[in-house]
DNA sequence: GGTTAGCACTCTTCGGGAGGGAGTGCTAAG
DNA sequence: CTTAGCACTCCCTCCCGAAGAGTGCTAACC
C-alpha cells in the first residue's frame, strides 16, 4: 500500500519523533537519515502520508508527527526488532528467576523490573485463584477466638486471612477441622469450592460456628470473581515523559490508573495473546488513555495462559524496545512459573 | 515572647496562607480577619514578625509567607485544634477496624485512609518481626522439592516464603519437622531465633538438607534487621499541591520518597512519641525534603510502641487537620491492634 | 515525469518593554 | 501608639516584533 520510499520516510520520521518528542521537519529528516533524496521530495512524501492519515501536523509550518495510524503501521511493518542486551538479561535472571518466592511475589517482581527497564509504567494481572487447584488449608489459632486461615493453591498461591469466632476454639478443634477440610477439598479447582460445596460437607467436617466462619471466609476468598489482582508499577516514570510535563495531564492519567478497575479493562482489552500485543492511543477503550499505548503479553504456566503483563506509556513510545522487553520478561516469567510446578 | 496582637496576626496570616497558597498582604488580612486594627498597623506588626524570623517575603512588595520558624510557632502555640467529623470517624471504623485482617494489612489500610482523608501522602513503618513472639510455623509441601514455610507471630504477623531442596521430601517429613520446630521455637522472640539457636536444636529436630534449608530461611526472615517494612501511600496527592505544579519538583520529591531508605530515615527522625510529632521543613534531616513537613505518631499494642504512622505534605500544610487525623488514626489503629491480641 | 532549488508565506517561540496591580515602608498627623 | 496618605518597588500580563523552523508552490532541471 505504501511504496518503499514512503515506508522509509515514515520509519525515519517515527524513529526520530520517538527519540526527540519534537515534530520532525523535512530538512532534519534528510540530514539525519540518508534517504537519498532532497528535503523537497521528502516534503512531497510527507504531504502524501498526511493525506493518507499516517501523519499529522500540530499546526501549519510545524514538522509532522505520526498519527495513531502511523504508529500502527510502524509497529506492524517498519520497526527494527529490539532484543534485550546483557544488562536486561541479567536483571531478568536476577530478579524474576530468583528462588524462594511464591508466585504472586514473582509476578510482582517481574512488573517492577519491566517498569525499571523500559522507563514506562508497567501493569500486570495476576492469575485468578479460581482456576487453580487447592493444595492445602491450614488453620492456625492466633488466640482462642481468632484463627489464621492459610490457603495454598497450585502454582504457588499462598494467601492468608483471619477468621474470628465468638466461642473460643482450641488448637485441636483447628487441627481436626483443617484435616477434614483438606481431606475433602484438596485437589479441587478453587472456583468450584463455593458455598454449595461447603454446605455439602458441613455435616462431615465439622458443623458449629468455627466451620461456618471458616467456610464463609473460604467461599469469599476462593470463588470471588472480582478478586483479580492487578499491579501497577513505575508510575513515577510517567512524569519523565515530556508529554506529561504538564502536571494536570500527568495527574489525570495517574488518577485513571489508580483505579484498579481501569487497569483490568486495559489488560482485558489487550487480550491474552502470547505474542506481545500493542494497543495504540485511540484504540484504547478507556477515555483517559487515548494518548497512551499499551504493550502487553500473556504469560503462562505450561500451556495455560494465566495472566497478562505489559507496559504503558505515551503513544510516542519506544515500541521496539517495549515489545522486545515485554516478550522477554513474559517468556522468562512463564518459565520461572512452570518451574514452580514442574515436579508434580 | 510574642505579644497577643502579633500572635493573632501570625495566626491569621498562617491560616490564610495555608488555605490560599498565596503570599498574604496586610490589606487582605485586615479585611478577612477582624483584627480590630488598620492595615498600616498590621504592616508594622508584620515587619516586626519578619525581623524576628517568623515570616519572610518572597520579594519586596509581595505579601508575607510564614517561615519554618513561623510554622513551628503556629503549630506549637496558635493553631485551633481540629477533630475528625462523622465522615472521618466512620471511615476509620469501616476501614481500619474492619475484621478479618492480619496486622500488616490493617496497618496498610490505615495508611491508605490517612492519605485519602488528608489529601497528602502518608507513610507508615510496620512493626519489626524481630520483636514479636513466634506463634506457629507451618511447612506445606508444594511439590516434592518445594515447601511453603508459613510463619505466624504474635500480634498478627503472617508471612510465607518458599524453600527449595534438592532431595525430595514427603509430607510426613514436613509435618514431623514442623512439629519439632514448633515444639522448640514457639513462644520465643523472633529476633532471638538466630542461626546459633537453630544450630543448637538441629540434632533434636531434624538434621538433613530439609532442616538446613528451612533453618536458613527462618534465620534470614526472622532476624534480619533490615526487614522493616515501610509503606507509602497517596503519592498522587502530592501532585495536587500548588507547590508541586512544576513537574520537576514533584518528580524529585517522589524520587526521594520511592527509596524506602529515605522513608525509614524520615520516620525514625520523627521519633516514637505517642502524641503526634510535627517536623517542619528544614528540621527535616533529608536534603530532598526541606520543603516538606511530616506529622507522625507512634502506634502501639498495649503499652508497647510498635511503629509509626504519619502524613507528608508541603510545609504549607493544614497542620491542625493533619495532627488531628494522625492522632485519631493512630489511636484507633492501636486499639484495633490490641484487640488482635486481647484474649491471650 | 519525477526531483530539486528557490522563495514567499505561516505559525510558534522568545525577548523586551509598557501598563496595571498589589503591597510595602516611610512620614506626618491624629 | 495608631492610622491615613503616598511614593516606590516589584511582579505579572499582555502585546509587539524579530527570529526561526517548516511548509507549499512554482519553475527549472535531469
Amino acid at each position: 500500500m505504501l511504496d518503499e520510499r514512503k515506508r522509509r520516510v515514515l520509519q525515519a520520521l517515527t524513529d526520530d519523533y520517538i527519540q526527540t518528542a519534537e515534530p520532525v521537519g523535512s530538512r532534519n529528516l534528510a540530514r539525519k537519515y540518508n534517504l537519498g533524496v532532497s528535503p523537497a521530495t521528502i516534503r512531497n512524501e510527507m504531504a502524501d502520508l498526511e493525506d493518507e492519515g499516517y501523519l499529522h501536523q500540530p499546526h501549519t509550518s510545524a514538522g509532522r508527527i505520526p498519527s495513531d495510524k502511523g504508529y500502527r503501521y510502524y509497529v506492524d511493518e517498519l520497526m527494527a526488532p529490539w532484543n534485550p542486551g546483557p544488562p536486561e538479561r541479567s536483571a531478568v535472571y536476577r530478579e524474576v528467576r530468583a528462588v524462594g518466592r511464591a508466585m504472586e511475589e514473582m509476578i510482582h517482581e517481574a512488573a517492577k523490573l519491566l517498569a525499571r527497564a523500559t522507563r514506562y509504567a508497567s501493569v500486570v494481572a495476576a492469575p485468578r485463584l479460581e482456576a487453580s487447584i487447592l493444595r492445602h488449608i491450614d488453620l492456625v489459632p492466633l488466640d482462642d477466638t481468632r484463627i489464621v486461615v492459610v490457603l495454598v493453591a497450585d502454582p504457588g498461591f499462598v494467601r492468608h486471612r483471619i477468621a474470628e469466632v465468638r466461642r473460643p476454639v482450641t488448637e485441636e478443634d483447628c487441627q481436626r477441622m483443617a484435616a477434614g477440610l483438606n481431606r475433602r477439598l484438596v485437589g479441587m479447582r478453587c472456583g468450584d469450592i463455593g458455598r454449595d460445596r461447603l454446605a455439602e460437607i458441613r455435616e462431615e467436617v465439622g458443623r458449629g460456628e468455627l466451620y461456618d466462619t471458616v467456610a464463609e471466609l473460604l467461599a469469599s476468598e476462593l470463588s470471588d470473581p472480582s478478586s483479580e489482582k492487578v499491579y501497577l508499577e513505575g508510575t513515577l516514570n510517567i512524569l519523565e515523559q515530556p508529554e506529561f510535563r504538564d502536571v494536570e495531564r500527568a495527574r489525570s492519567l495517574l488518577a485513571v490508573l489508580e483505579t484498579k478497575d481501569a487497569l483490568s479493562q486495559v489488560l482485558s482489552a489487550a487480550g491474552r495473546s502470547e505474542e506481545p500485543t500493542v494497543i495504540i492511543g485511540q484504540e484504547n477503550p478507556l477515555e483517559g488513555l487515548r494518548e497512551c499505548s499499551v504493550v502487553s503479553s500473556a504469560y503462562r504456566i505450561g500451556n495455560e495462559v494465566i495472566g497478562v503483563i505489559g507496559v504503558l506509556g505515551p503513544t510516542r513510545m519506544e515500541y521496539a524496545k517495549a515489545v522486545g522487553m515485554v516478550r522477554y520478561v513474559a517468556e522468562h516469567l512463564s518459565e520461572a512459573l512452570v518451574a514452580l510446578v514442574r515436579r508434580r
